[in-house]
DNA sequence: ATTGTGATGTGCACTCATGAACAGAATTGC
DNA sequence: GCAATTCTGTTCATGAGTGCACATCACAAT
């Protein structure tokens, strides 16, 4: 049993179609707005007449002139004819113009590199809200959840995303001057094993530094554990011991070294992904391009 | 150039299918309530953003959730939908019961004949209002200028009015006392041709007494005309002569008598006619019906 | 792992709404 | 009064939109 019990019009295009007839007062000219043959219009009176129960229009030779009811139906299509109209200019524009909201998603590492690029797009494009969510989440973007996600890693597969190289963040073992004491740098790698190190709670991430140091280092050297970049950073600048850190981020702090020439298999890629829906909108693209503009000035390398 | 330069949605029916993708969260879903196959429902919603040139869903396997454009629009749909639904209400209510105006027109003539009775079917039915045009120019019914009209005389075969026959008004002669001066009643008829009458100013119509009138009576015997039923109604009173007039309406003079037997062709039938449109529905059928019982109480024959 | 379920998406046959042509009627013009 | 115009209304052929079937995919549960 799909019928309504509670009588909801199913025929739009049949009220448009009436309206029209209601406004001009001829099914020719209706016909003519409409772009569709005068036949299709009587149809459509004659169908929503008997839908409803109620004659709309008096018919005669000169036109048709609406009943009471038919006023009724002209008077709540004229309004809704207005919304839409409001509608279409509405989404018309969003979809050339960048405003509305802007959800970018990464993981929570990069926050301090990224915060003051999608400011700085926020303050050129006024009308776009933006929303920085990270987390260790990933965010969906098929769900719809972010407009674009800065992923790192290896390149994420999913299908309905488009993904784009972005940069490349360079990873480097770094420690703090209070640990090394003054030694010569930087540390011949065959003795990198017998120091201390800091590591990540979750290091079932697939980063390669992640294996380099599962592999590398003994278990019982791994002296600690940070689950957020954060501590990791603070733990290694009071001096625990070695761990990974972004060079970007290290180079801001006069009391962190870097202990060996980073590997080049630490490096850890960027990756743009944006849904393949959203991709092609004005905003997306306006929010790439001012991505990776920024990404040319940054020296990472 | 057919070209709507001021963009307004030309396909109704696809944002109502676009507002339940968005309330209900998939297609499938959609369809069901739709009653339609989803493949329709894709297809909709395609060219709906193709037309409106903004994605409104991002698509996934387990449906399609709205972006900020389809959320918007939903909202708009939402209202469109209740409007539409309180007007299939009130539509619907308004085919089946006894609201709203209703016009009834008819001959000037006839007005304190009817008066009264639609003044008691609106004391029957509040919820009406009764509007009652008379004029001597005919109100047409297929324009909407009245919904039911009482006319005299030979049956109008208008097409699209349904006509039906509904009492008859006995014309006959009369005279006041005044003017008779206790003569001996019936006049007979070969002399009534020597009486002085009062006649009609438009003789054209093509009203039975009228002709009898004319082809009976020698012109200079009609000493007066009136216009309207009212004045010759007042001139014979006065005395000025013979002159027809309906017996309900001069039965109520006590100085008026019968001159002479009525002819039954001088009887004028009384018919109501509808638009065939507005026949059926309950508002004009309850005026008929009234109409009707009110004439078996009258005593015209 | 594997099966099951409930989604979306697509090619193909078909039906139904549409469009073209014509007829009928009333009003307007000369 | 007669022709011209402008509507409505109906019939019939056609094409666009629809439904069906099947493929595909994702998630959940056993």
């Amino acid at each position: 049993m799909s019928a309504h019990h509670n009588m909801s019009i199913d025929a739009w295009d049949e009220i448009r179609t009436a309206y029209h007839v209601a406004r001009l007062g001829t099914v020719s000219g209706a016909a003519e707005v409409l772009g569709v043959h005068h036949a299709t219009v009587i149809r459509h009176i004659d169908s929503l007449e008997k839908r409803l129960g109620t004659k709309l229009f008096q018919r005669h030779a000169r036109g048709y002139t609406a009943t009471e009811a038919g006023q009724d139906l002209m008077q709540v299509a004229q309004a809704t004819d207005d919304q839409f109209t409001q509608l279409a200019s509405r989404l018309k524009g969003r979809g050339d113009s960048v405003t509305g909201e802007l959800v970018v998603t990464s993981i929570e590492s990069l926050s301090p590199l990224l915060s003051p690029v999608l400011a700085e797009f926020q303050m050129a494009n006024p009308g776009v809200t933006v929303r920085f969510v990270t987390g260790d989440r990933v965010f969906r973007l098929e769900y719809g959840e972010a407009h674009v996600a800065i992923r790192a890693g290896t390149a994420p597969n999913e299908p309905d995303n488009v993904v784009q190289r972005y940069s490349t963040i360079q990873i480097a073992l770094y420690a703090s001057r209070k640990y090394l004491g003054g030694r010569a740098l930087p540390i011949p790698e065959e003795e990198l094993p017998q120091e201390k190190f800091m590591g990540y709670e979750n290091m079932d991430s697939r980063a390669p530094f992640y294996r380099w140091m599962e592999d590398n280092v003994p278990r019982q050297n791994i002296v600690m554990r940070g689950s957020d970049g954060r501590s990791v950073k603070h733990a290694i600048r009071a001096g625990i011991g070695l761990g990974f850190m972004a060079s970007w981020e290290a180079s801001q702090y006069e009391d962190l070294v870097q202990v060996v020439e980073p590997k080049p298999e630490w490096a850890a890629p960027l990756w743009l992904v944006t849904h393949v829906d959203l991709h092609r909108t004005a905003k997306v693209q306006a929010i790439l391009a001012h991505l990776k503009s920024a990404a040319d000035s940054w020296t990472l390398a």
